[in-house]
DNA sequence: CGAAGCGTTGAGTGCTTTCAATAGTTGTGG
DNA sequence: CCACAACTATTGAAAGCACTCAACGCTTCG
């Protein structure tokens, strides 16, 4: 009577509970019958191809995107056209969350690769913060999250060289593959140079350049898309090199 | 019976009600119930001198601060002791919010000039929220403001030159004010010019010279604090004037 | 196989920074 | 009340980092 149980292979839709990124995702915290509720708003397992938006700047937002596989590109045009990458976006992470405010996306979402995401409508995830304080609370704690990591990306690029940029950015890729169980040296880029340069407010051709000192000073092994790291402590070392030591008197007097 | 009641002076303490930034503050669309509620969780005029810091970096995060008056700077603190700003605030703006994540500030918050604060225990607001829908809605909204904000200023250090920086700078305090009901065009820098290049990722000199470049340019007049603008188009056509035109195809050919 | 797109590398330019000196402002104590 | 110190702001000159322009190689795809 334990393992002989056949097994209704249709009864086994995808839910939050076997969904691997439950940590990550949504669901984080939530109690049994609670993740039943919110199983129930979720329509899952959208399907969005290569370069396939999932939506566009000044759509109307109604829907929050939860990332199941694969990568997204968020980017935001501004009035002469120019593109400016707000972010890349790996399985876990919640999107359009930022355009709360204004009712209409601010920001476009492009598939970097063919993904795959689950729907959340908004309306429906907002009746549920009212049911569930802790969906309440994450769903602030995701958006505080993002201004995080938006003002630690301001600081970088008001303060830090183009070298520590890109090891940084480096680093970050890292820590998200390794927090979602891939190798934390070996990885994929699934987005262009061209991409990495303008999230960096960078030029391509630094980019380029900097790809190749790195890997000149064994840092890392790039070709292409594909990243090897040798020296993450390097790496890191990089990213803290930058504005050698001011403000550097109590440390020589104590 | 109109006009002959004698008002009894300590009644009228300070509520959501009678303040100035109703419109602009937490009560924001609020109705008459709620406002009670929210009224009864705030511990107002809490008063911060010039200098002095409303929290810092790493305090424990556990209260939500509603600006009156003055202005404040916010600003994280890095590994090597560089200092990023983070914002300038005005009254009616919510400090604070963006460290729900992580239950301690991720910035501090000083005063520029004596301000005095209303402070709302975050917990009671988190209740508040449940009760209150537009209140939860409001919350995050604001939240979601600042995020848009933060990619703004991203895109301004990414892609603007430092004349359209603090051109933009200065457009966005002339918004401002006059949004609090002050002169667009005439007013006072509260914060240094240390402060100003800080949040912009520029140099103390290079946002000094540029203020003469502006004023040799006739667009505004710059005397220490004193700020007068007297050409607000002019200044607008700065932080366009970047990157020329790219894209123009459809321009041209339609 | 040719075209188009992406990525790399080199040379020269320029914007912004750094270094340095001066001037103006504020605050403190004699 | 003045003098001195400390800080803030302005301006100049020189250097450097990253950008632009340009050419070339590699990959992809029709």
């Amino acid at each position: 009577m334990k393992d002989n149980k056949v097994v209704d292979i249709s009864s086994i839709r995808t839910t939050c509970q076997n969904c691997g990124l439950y940590q990550l995702c949504l669901p984080m915290g939530l109690e049994e019958g609670d993740l039943d509720k919110l199983d129930k708003a979720i329509k899952r397992q959208h399907k969005v191809e290569k370069g396939e938006h999932l939506y566009k700047m000044r759509d109307a937002f109604k829907t929050v995107y939860a990332l199941r596989s694969g990568s997204i590109k968020t980017y935001s045009t501004i009035e002469n056209g120019q593109e400016q990458v707000t972010g890349f976006h790996l399985p876990g992470e919640l999107l359009g969350l930022n355009s709360i405010s204004t009712k209409f996306h601010t920001e476009s979402a492009i598939a970097l690769e063919t993904s795959s995401v689950c729907e959340v409508p908004f309306d429906r995830l907002e009746e549920l913060s009212k049911e569930i304080p802790s969906m309440q609370h994450h769903l602030l704690h995701v958006m505080s999250e993002e201004i995080q990591s938006d003002h630690c990306q301001l600081m970088m690029i008001a303060k830090m060289p183009a070298e520590a940029r890109l090891a940084r950015f480096l680093l970050s890729l890292s820590y998200h593959f390794s927090q979602r169980g891939f190798s934390a040296t070996e990885f994929n880029l699934s987005m262009s140079r061209n991409d990495i340069a303008n999230l960096l407010g960078l030029a391509v051709e630094t980019v380029s350049r900097l790809f190749s000192h790195f890997q000149d000073n064994g840092l890392m092994t790039v070709e292409r898309k594909h990243v090897l790291i040798h020296d993450l402590d390097g790496l890191m070392a990089v990213t803290t090199k930058c504005a050698s030591q001011p403000l550097a008197d109590d440390s020589s007097s104590a």
